[in-house]
Order: structure tokens, then sequence, then C-alpha cells
DNA sequence: TCTGGGGTCCTTATTCCG
DNA sequence: TCTGCGGAATAAGGACCC
């Protein structure tokens, strides 16, 4: 058996834990740059938010219904998150962390449990400990524990915000009443597809034949059948190391200026370097996209990506730049308006465990004096050391005008008791 | 004026090699 | 040297997730 445990609108209640008047009102919380709308609270979802609302155009709704509005905090979601995940690590051995605000645990050799006393019990040690309301889902698949804490959070007065499902008979029923659109796997592509069909429900879906779902859905289909019909097939996800490293950032401006996309391309790459560094790794490819902004389609529209090997594993900014650029130049075009670039890096593996290139090395400085630069960024804070390649006169800040408090994480930002 | 960012996995097309 | 084939490797793109 598995359980799903996922934090009911995470963000938005990361902020009441610490503005208890919030409680019963209306929040949404903003992306990255304020853009647009990434969690709202139930009365939020009332009052007509949708997901990903634009900010801009919902302005003078949030006004007229008095909609308190955040900008997105990531060190208190990060810090309210790792206290949740450590709670539920003591529910079971089998842990998958499987986003900020959810986790898998594995229930293996639980049969003579009560699961539902057990899903009880981890709903009330977290709200109990972090004040963060949470819905668990069990049952023998992980895509069906998906499903479980789907009609858990449906349906809060029958449940309790806890429901299991272990029976046939308990999976047919959950599978009749699941619009396909909301099965976990199937997106807004593959339900549209389904819907032309006539499969409405995730139990029409588990009635295709499986040989027409490899042939029109893929092996990704096929599985998502099994594990929906009670046969896990789909296991936990254990290993926390990261296969990919990103920083992809849109643009303040629309720009065909290819000395300023150049700028922006190794300034990601630089960011890059510091994640690895941080975490000890380094990487042997590096990936550079470049595209327009694609909402505006009166324009012409261009987007490429482009992958370079590395000739030796490196967490060197001045090397990840170097080759990102080299990268870069390309795949830059002429005549276009780019609106967003990204640099990821990916061929992850652990610094000490290094392979040595035969005929290629890197500077042997390097790692000395990436260490020193870290050092000083950190000692610093915002006067940064940076390459030249690098605008040392941009100060990039998000736009965040809503930021509330890191009440558990900054001294400064504690909250005072009078 | 103003529409996020960070991930995973799989498929497809292409290339290289024997 | 040319051709065809299949497998492996890989880049790019597309689907999905939060």
């Amino acid at each position: 058996m598995f359980a799903l445990i996922d934090c009911n609108n995470f963000y938005a209640s990361c902020h009441r834990v610490f503005q208890p008047k919030l409680i019963h009102q209306p929040i949404v919380v903003l992306s990255n740059n304020d853009g647009c709308v990434i969690s709202r609270s139930e009365e939020a979802k009332l009052a007509g938010i949708p997901m990903c609302a634009p900010a801009h155009q919902f302005q003078q709704v949030f006004e007229q219904k008095k909609i308190e509005v955040f900008s997105s905090n990531y060190q208190l979601y990060a810090d309210m998150s790792n206290r949740v995940m450590s709670i539920l690590s003591l529910y079971s051995p089998e842990q998958e962390i499987y986003s900020i605000d959810e986790c898998f645990l594995k229930l293996t050799g639980f049969d003579h449990f009560d699961l539902k006393n057990y899903g009880k019990e981890i709903k009330s040690k977290i709200y109990q400990f972090t004040k963060l309301p949470v819905c668990v889902g069990i049952a023998p698949t992980k895509s069906l524990a998906k499903l479980a804490n789907h009609i858990a959070k449906k349906f809060p007065e029958v449940h309790q915000g806890v429901y299991v499902i272990k029976t046939q008979e308990q999976i047919h029923k959950a599978l009749k009443w699941l619009n396909i659109e909301d099965v976990w796997g199937i997106g807004r592509r593959m339900s549209r597809r389904l819907k032309l069909m006539d499969v409405n429900k995730a139990l029409d879906f588990v009635q295709l034949k499986d040989e027409f779902i490899r042939k029109e859905f893929s092996i990704i289909g096929l599985r998502l059948k099994k594990d929906l019909l009670g046969e896990s097939v789909l296991d936990l996800n254990i290993t926390s190391e990261k296969k990919s490293i990103a920083t992809t950032r849109s643009f303040e401006e629309y720009t065909s200026n290819f000395e300023y996309v150049k700028e922006r391309v190794s300034t990601f790459a630089v960011s890059c370097a510091e994640k690895l560094r941080k975490q000890n790794s380094s990487c042997n490819l590096i990936t550079v996209f470049i595209q327009t902004n694609n909402f505006d389609k009166s324009k012409p529209q261009y987007y490429r990506t482009i992958s370079f090997h590395l000739p030796y594993e490196s967490n060197s900014s001045i090397t990840l730049s170097k080759f990102a650029i080299r990268a870069f130049e390309q795949i830059y075009k002429e005549g276009y308006e780019y609106k967003k670039a990204g640099v990821i890096v990916s061929g992850i593996i652990s610094s000490n465990q290094k392979q040595l290139s035969l005929f290629e090395e890197e500077n042997c400085h390097h790692p000395n004096l990436m260490k020193t630069i870290d050092l000083i960024n950190k000692k610093f804070g915002g006067a940064k050391i940076k390459l030249a390649s690098q605008d040392l006169n941009k100060t990039w800040k998000m736009r965040q005008n809503k930021l509330s408090p890191c009440y558990t994480t900054k001294w400064k930002d504690l909250l005072v008791v009078y």
C-alpha cells in the first residue's frame, strides 16, 4: 500500500500559519516576478480566481473581493516543507518526497493496521506541529493513492481529510467517479484526445484495450492503466539526487539585442555553476535555450535549444559560462524579439568521483578560485564577484511587491508576541 | 506596461558504426 | 568502394508533474 500526503493549498496555507486572522479569508500567492496566481485558498477558488490567472488582469477582482495577495516566499515554503517531510518520515521507512508539498510513503507490511486511523494520526500530528492542513490518501498503488487523496480533498466533511481505497469495489467506484482530466498523469493534451473518443471518466480509460492504449498513448498510458487497476507498476523514487539543474528566466523587456541575451545566458550559467558547487557536484552536459514571447502571436516566434558536451566535468562558473555562450552563439538568430532564456546542466556527478580526462583538463586553478569566490559572495551577500561576460551594473531584482516575512529563517523576521 | 520556474520521462529523428 | 540494415547513442522536442 501507498500513502500520499498532500498539503492543502500549500503556499497559501503557509502564509496563514503566521497570520491567523487570514483563516477563512481568500488568499492568493503569485509566481516569481508577481506574474500569475500559483496558489489559492479555498475561499479564493470560490471567488472565481482561476489557477495561473495573470495578476495584472485580476487586479480589480482582488480589490473588489478583498483577496489578500502575496508574492511567493520560497524560503518560507522550503522551511515549512522540511518540517512536514521530517514529521512524515517517522511514519514509514520508505519516503518519496514528490514535491515541495507532497510525499508518498510506502506502507509495506501495514496490512494489519487500521489504515484510516493511521492516516488520521499523520494528519493530526502535522497539524499539531506545523498548523498546516493536509489530506491523506491510501491505496494499493501510487496513482490510486493520488486518487484517494483527491477524494479526501473533495469531500472533507465526509472523510475528514483521509480516504483509503482497499477493495476492488472501492477502486471501481473511485474510477467511475474520477473525471479523465483529473487523472494523475493525464494532462490537457491527452484528456482532450480521450474526450473526443468519448472517454470521460477514469473508468472508461481503464476499459480501453492494452494494445490500443499502447499505440495511442505510449508506454506511459499503458503503465498508468495498470496502476489505476491496482497493479502497482509505479514504484517509489527515493533517490533525491537531481538529474538536472536549471536557471531560466523571463527578461524584463523584449529584446533583439545579441549582447543583452548573451549576458543573461552567461549569468544563468554562473547561477547553475553555483548551484552545482553548493551540492558538491559537477556536470558534463550543458543545454541552452532562447525563446520569443509565445503569448504574443502577432510577432514571429522562435524557440531553439542546443546541448553541448563538456570535454571534462565541471562546476566552474568560468567554464560553464564559456560553453553556454558558445552554445548560445550557435542558436541566436537576428530579427526576433527574445523574452526568455535558460541554462540547464545535466550529466550530474558528485565532485569526488570525477573522471579525469585524458586530453583536456580544466584549468587546475578553477576549483580554488571558485571556492574563494563562493566564500566572498557568501560573506558580502549582495555585492557579488562576477565574470567579465556578466553585466556589472545589473542587479536584477524580482518584482515582489507583496513579500511576506521569512518567519522561520531570518532572525529579524521572527514573530514578536506581546 | 504587466502571463513563473524547476523538474522528470519518453519519443522521434538523426547519426554513427559494424 | 558502395549499399543496406540494425543497434546504440544522442539531440531535440513534447508530454507530464508541482
